[in-house]
DNA sequence: AGCACGCCGACT
DNA sequence: GTCGGCGTGCTC
């Protein structure tokens, strides 16, 4: 009889022990997954390579089966999960199930033995290829397979391969040179760090090993894939994100675990992708928040795949136009690399800034006009060109309140502490964080009037807008109320690159990373609403926000010399718009960073949130005081600072009173002491407080 | 988190 | 008389 640990997907909270130990016949290496009697049900764990106190042995349950179908998952894997599990506050189970594939998880060793031959099957009936990748691989492979040059040369299993510039030849070299450190590459869009990427790909590739991609949304992941593949025709991609049907996911992992699969594209739970032969990891557009898990395990993905890097001995490519300050300042700090791209390959500028001050204008009616002359003008002009036009508007819906003029009703939510926007297109006000939906009534629910205003703007209600100003243009919307059906992005994408549009509205889904060829003027209608914000990072996510609109005009050289960027603001001066008007990231990152260092922010202060919800705001707030006083009494607690408990800034969602309490310390290490060693406390406090619904650690929170 | 057990209201 | 509401407790 063997004993062996096993992590067993409980949350931390259970009270139980990360790992459980089992009796087993025999040995089971450590990745394996088995089957084990968990309390009155079974489950799949997997084994795990170290000893933990064991229970006395008459507590001790047998294994019922190892999956020994499924090749065991690498230690380095395992490695990752300890890590990721440890830093963020959840039990290594929790972690460790919860990066595999969930259909793989009710499987006997059986069923297992039998997916993974139909995997491997049906990896062999695909060829080289994965399915669904498109005509961009259908036309590179008929290229492939009729060269007009020497059918014998091998050279032509390749497509030619663009020129690189100085600069990326200089990115390259220096990634060779990291040393294990990762590689930052600064670059506007159209400098050609994806060519970067491909090369460093390529590199891994000829090493025999896997490359791993990660992009912050999975609306990038269908254009990064056409592209990879049609670079890499006679390789094996695959993609890993939650979009994926049941099926695919799996087929997909295994061909990761198999060693099938060489490259592998996706969102940020592809960071726990199993490779078997890692050989880079890219972290594409590097500071998009998506990367940080919001529920559950609130990982970073950009942070573990910097881990995850370092750890497998292996180089980590990070890569955006506005680098988080995070990985800005380890660049400065020389933890990370950086090389700086300041050209648009094919010598095309980046496109004029135009600021136009709202100050001086007059008042159109109650409102400002949606559009100031100059760039309404602008807009018809490029119309008339057959040239598009791009216009951003982080707000969906008609309009984002209601008013009764009269006693003052707002269409507040009365489920949560947000207002419900008015959408025009069904004639309901809807709730943007828990969905209440309702017809718009005719008159104000509280006095009758009939009279009640619209406050602000939409997307919406901009589109209805051109269309009236511009009657002559064809106007389209894309926000993630024409995208909800499957395709319906892809779909309305395509119109737009036929040029079937002439005007595009949308919020900040437009300004990712989309290829628009004819567009030569993008527009900020209110970037203004985000400059005051109170969460500490807006500034920095408007400049990031700006600067991808910006990259989406002029991406054709021809083009380019003739393309603009358009902002209407109120506060022509601030210099956030200043630094953007320069193209200058470096000297708006090094005015932010000072800030951040003189109030103690991140990077140079680490943080942590203790969330709570309840029914009750006081219940949330009666196990955030008892937490605190738990941490008043912890010796890890020196070098920490514990703030006292306040509502989210979103204090109630679907009913759920949110309060919140902030940890803080300079040193990163002495956070991670005190998180470990309250955590302990976390669960007597839990189980003492009557009402309580969940709590969350949430460590290196974007907001707060 | 599951998934039990365990005690009180409206129905085949 | 049961079906089932979700409160409390346990899982190597």
């Amino acid at each position: 009889m063997e004993l062996i640990a096993v992590a067993v997907n409980t949350p931390q909270h259970s009270g139980l022990g990360d790992v459980l130990t089992y009796r087993a016949t025999s040995a089971a290496a450590p990745g394996t997954l088995v089957r084990v009697p968990l309390g009155r049900r079974e489950t799949t764990g997997i084994v795990w390579a170290r000893c933990v106190a064991a229970p006395p042995a008459d507590q001790l349950r047998d294994v019922i089966e190892a999956i020994g179908a499924l090749p065991a998952l690498p230690a380095s894997w395992l490695q990752l999960v300890e890590f990721a599990a440890a830093y963020y506050q959840r039990s290594i189970g929790e972690v460790a199930l919860g990066a595999l594939p969930p259909s793989l998880l009710g499987l006997d060793n059986r069923q297992m033995e039998r997916r993974v031959a139909r995997a491997a099957k049906g990896s062999a009936r695909a060829g080289h290829a994965a399915p669904g990748r498109g005509d961009a691989l259908a036309a590179v492979r008929a290229a492939v397979e009729t060269p007009a040059g020497d059918p014998n040369d091998p050279g032509l299993a390749q497509p030619p391969l663009p020129e690189l510039s100085a600069e990326q030849q200089a990115a390259l070299a220096a990634l060779a040179e990291a040393h294990g450190r990762p590689l930052l590459v600064h670059g506007v869009t159209g400098s050609g760090k994806t060519e970067i990427y491909l090369r460093a790909v390529a590199r891994a590739l000829e090493a025999g090993r896997q490359a791993l991609m990660l992009v912050p949304e999975i609306n990038l992941t269908p254009q990064l894939e056409a592209l990879v593949a049609a670079r890499f025709p006679l390789r094996r991609v695959v993609s890993l994100h939650s979009a994926l049907g049941a099926a695919e996911r799996a087929r997909n992992w295994l061909a990761v675990l198999t060693g099938r699969a060489e490259i592998v594209l996706g969102t940020r739970l592809a960071v726990f992708a199993p490779l078997v032969r890692p050989g880079l990891i890219v972290v594409d557009e590097e500071h998009d928040p998506s990367f940080k898990q919001q529920e559950g395990a609130r990982y970073s993905a950009r942070d573990l795949a910097v881990y995850r890097g370092r750890l497998e001995g292996v180089p980590v490519l990070l890569g955006s136009a506005t680098p988080s300050l995070e990985s800005w300042q380890h660049a400065q700090s020389g933890r990370y690399a950086l090389i700086s791209l300041n050209e648009r390959v094919g010598g095309g500028p980046m496109p004029r800034l135009r600021i136009v001050d709202l100050r001086n204008l007059p008042r159109g009616g109650t409102e400002r006009e949606v559009l100031v002359p100059a760039l309404r003008e602008a807009i018809a002009e490029r119309v008339g060109r057959r040239e598009q036009s791009l216009l951003l508007l982080n707000r969906r819906g008609w309009a984002p309140v209601l008013h009764c003029a009269a006693c003052g009703w707002k269409s507040g939510c009365a489920h949560c502490s947000a207002w419900r926007v008015f959408h025009k297109s069904d004639r309901t006000l809807r709730c943007h964080h828990c969905g209440f939906t309702e017809r718009v009534p005719r008159a104000c629910p509280d006095c009758g009037n009939l009279d009640l205003a619209a406050i602000g703007r939409g997307t919406e209600r901009l589109e209805e807008q051109l269309r009236s100003l511009l009657p002559q243009a064809r106007v389209a919307r894309i926000d993630a109320d024409t995208t909800r059906r499957a395709g319906a992005l892809q779909a309305q994408l395509a119109e737009v690159h036929a040029g079937e549009v002439d005007v595009l509205v949308g919020t900040q889904m437009i300004a990712k990373g989309h290829d628009f060829r004819r567009v030569t003027l993008v527009a900020a209608v209110n970037p203004d609403a985000m400059l005051f914000s109170a969460d500490f990072r807006s500034g920095e996510r408007l400049f990031a926000l700006l600067m991808q609109a910006a990259g989406r005009a002029g991406r054709e050289a021809s083009q380019a010399a003739a393309s603009e960027m358009w902002l209407q603001t109120g506060y022509p001066d601030h210099p956030l718009y200043r630094a953007l008007a320069r193209h200058d990231y470096p000297g708006f990152a090094m005015r932010l960073l000072d800030e951040r260092r003189t109030s103690g922010l991140p990077p140079f202060m680490h943080l942590a949130l203790l969330r709570a919800d309840a029914a009750r705001a006081a219940d949330a707030e009666a196990f955030l005081q008892r937490s605190a006083a738990a941490a008043a009494a912890l010796s890890e607690a020196a070098g920490v600072t514990v703030y006292p408990p306040v509502p989210a800034a979103m204090a109630r969602i679907a009913d759920v009173e949110r309060m919140q309490m902030l940890v803080e310390s300079a040193s990163r290490p002495a956070l991670q002491r005190f998180l470990a060693a309250w955590a302990p406390a976390l669960i007597e406090a839990r189980a003492a407080t009557r009402g309580l619904e969940r709590f969350a650690v949430d460590v290196d929170p974007l907001s707060f």
